[in-house]
DNA sequence: TGTACATCAGTGAACGCGCGTTCACTGATGTAC
DNA sequence: TGTACATCAGTGAACGCGCGTTCACTGATGTAC
């Protein structure tokens, strides 16, 4: 049965939202089209009326995430300190699906096709550019902005990382962190 | 065939290898135990006869990768300064077979069983008491060796993600943090 | 030292299963008259 | 406005394939006598 084009770009949305959903929690190689699709509501033959291919899908819910949880950010207008606390909180680094995508995807992304890394590079740069307007100015300021992007990332994979193994040493990831962000905030 | 206990051992310990260079370069989910077997020049029904499953073999190879990679670096014996110079080279972040494993594996390990963590943690304790043992005694000296690791990690995860939208940007990130690192070693 | 035999590392076929993708078909939507 | 028909989003069976794991079997090793 043919749909409305407004629903079917609705059940496209959906198909976009689950995936980037389920890609966080379980990573790219451990969501099968069918999950995701069932997740929508749909069929995986529907998903490829709207994408050639998974690879394809992975592209735009990797933008979807960065961006989303992006907007969430930028609506909340928080200071800078308190998102370098807020983001290298325990109880984000224990749930994938709350926390930053960007550090989800850390080390999947490099093994992925130059559209997910396009989703990634969109949302690292949103958050540089979130960071480096909150920053005193001078010649420095955008490099540490992505500096701290980029240690805010290594300290959250890592302490992921590390968890299950040596829970202590995980908290201790981030603070650690923390504080070698936070003292130059000062 | 049996094979002599010499030869066997020797199997075993040419599976863990092939495991921990396929697993660096294409992640856990992106080799089978076939790959694994046959690079280890075996089937795959040997494999079963060295170890459980194919997890329990990613927790040895994980193991393996984490301390023959500090190995080689204990060898050479290079200053802090010119460790962090090293790590953030581009040709390293290009590489996953050479380059570190602990970030080619960054935000799968969160996602694998606990003994694929057990051998990420023995890899990170290692290098944290490698920088520590070379930065200037003070009470926040092990914290600083942490959060030092942690963001060389980031660095290489995140240059290695935007690197395929944007290679400019890739090279960029290696180069804040080594900025803001090794601004703290002067 | 020589012989008989138990051990067990390794082989390769087979297991059920889920993967990404294709395709003939359906039937409500949207359009042309 | 009413009718005829082309469109195309979505369905669900089927494709070939590789996955992790199991298992009956092989035959050289290593041991017991």
């Amino acid at each position: 049965m043919k749909i409305s084009k407004e629903k079917a770009g609705q059940n496209r949305q959906s198909l976009v939202e689950a995936a980037a959903r389920l890609f966080k929690e379980k990573g790219f190689d451990g969501v099968g089209v069918a999950e995701i699709s069932k997740e929508a509501g749909l069929t995986h033959g529907a998903l490829y009326a709207h994408f050639p291919s998974k690879d394809a899908l992975a592209g735009e819910a990797m933008a979807f995430n960065a961006v989303s949880a992006f907007d969430k950010l930028h609506a909340s207008q928080v200071p800078l300190r308190e998102l370098v606390d807020g983001y290298l909180a325990p109880a984000l680094r224990d749930s994938l699906l709350a926390g930053c995508p960007l550090a989800a995807a850390a080390s999947d992304v490099a093994r992925q096709d130059a559209g997910v890394s396009a989703g990634y590079t969109a949302g690292f740069r949103q958050m540089v550019g979130y960071m480096e307007a909150r920053l005193p100015p001078g010649p420095g300021r955008h490099a540490q902005a992505v500096a701290m992007m980029a240690a805010l990332v290594g300290a959250v994979s890592v302490s992921r990382s590390v968890q299950k193994a040596d829970p202590a040493l995980a908290d201790e990831v981030l603070e650690a962190v923390r504080a070698l962000l936070v003292q130059r905030l000062e």
